[in-house]
DNA sequence: ACCTGAACACCGTTCAAGT
DNA sequence: ACCTGAACACCGTTCAAGT
């Protein structure tokens, strides 16, 4: 481990314990028994320790090269995906403004990339769906655990089920919103979905099968 | 228009100028002509804020209710959305921890409940169905503003074309990595994949069609 | 070469006063 | 009822010294 890896990991280890808010200079330094300025050197400066610190999720993230089918594949970069953020809530949010350029970003889109080949979808469609099916399931990560879909109890009932009148389609939907919902039968139907849209791209331009 | 509103219009014009990390409460305050402390019966806390922030762009941006085919209908709400977050840069991350659970969101939401209703998606499956498209949206909005794409050729660059000897998947694709993306075109065939998906969902619980 | 300490220009938020 | 001013406990980062 370098010196820059071990800032990183403590960094980690703070934004895991207390959130990303108790991620300081101050407080990384503290916790690995420095003062605030000996950190420059090695990461920079606040918002590239940030970078660093989803670096380090991603280098420690990248599932061995998964066997299988191509859902099976998918499926299991999916999951391991959704399980990473919510060890580290704080780490999605993130993800959106780090350039996914770096090798272990590219070890990981490289894993999708090759189920998508293995589906037939063409070439010329692999980079542009690879990046539909990423931004999903980071977005669907992100909107879990920052709250967006409204998991806890707390902020539906503040909701109510107010003015239904001006919201035609909710009122037509009254049945289906009522009742809680099943986070993880909703992410494996999503998955299967997700399944679906790439088996019709790949049909779509390959009509001898 | 209310003083919470003046406030919170205010915090919005500031970010658009001057980023969000020059949103504080002494600036907001600033630029309202009053002192920081006399925010605070009005916002609440500095996260109230940021949530309220993302709000007032909602309030304003709910298209009128979209007419024409559900596609159309698809298509005009993904396009306002996709205007709003490049208008609106900071905002797109910030939504991802807001509860869409106000009456703002959920007009929002009730046009594509509308829309999926109208392209035939059962009940039972529109909410997810939902779920998926705003957060797909919402995740790609992210992912252009935020940098995640690679959009700058800075980032491009400092990259390189690295190790693709550990990229199996990569080196297959070496013709459409090189490249620069249309990212216009890429934003139309994404809309055109989310209709096949919706069809797809549709004709699979209805088979008499 | 690597780290420290003091300092600068900021933060969000509290609390007691003012009018 | 609404606002102010001073204060507290923090920030990220600079710069000049230390060893």
């Amino acid at each position: 481990v370098t010196q820059q890896e071990e800032i990183l990991d403590a960094a980690v280890a703070l934004a895991d314990e207390r959130g990303l808010a108790a991620v300081s200079m101050r407080s990384v330094a503290d916790r690995v028994g420095v003062t605030p300025m000996a950190l420059y050197p090695y990461v920079g400066s606040k918002a590239a320790l940030l970078d660093g610190m989803v670096g380090r999720l991603l280098a420690q993230a990248t599932p061995a090269a998964p066997s299988g089918t191509w859902q099976e594949q998918l499926g299991a970069i999916a999951r391991s995906a959704r399980q990473l953020a919510r060890r580290h809530p704080w780490a999605a949010p993130l993800v959106f403004s780090v350039p996914a350029l770096t090798l272990d970003s590219r070890r990981l889109i490289d894993l999708i990339f090759a189920a998508l080949l293995e589906a037939g979808v063409p070439p010329a469609q692999v980079p542009r769906l690879e990046r539909m099916v990423s931004t999903f399931l980071l977005g669907y990560a992100a909107s879990e655990v920052g709250g967006r879909f409204g998991h806890d109890p707390a902020a539906r009932d503040r909701a109510g089920d107010l003015a239904h009148s001006e919201l035609p389609a909710h009122a037509k939907l009254a049945g289906q919103l009522g009742q809680p919902v099943d986070w993880e039968a909703e992410f494996e139907a999503n998955l299967a979905d997700l399944e679906l849209l790439i088996q019709a791209v790949a049909a779509s331009s390959d009509p001898g099968s």
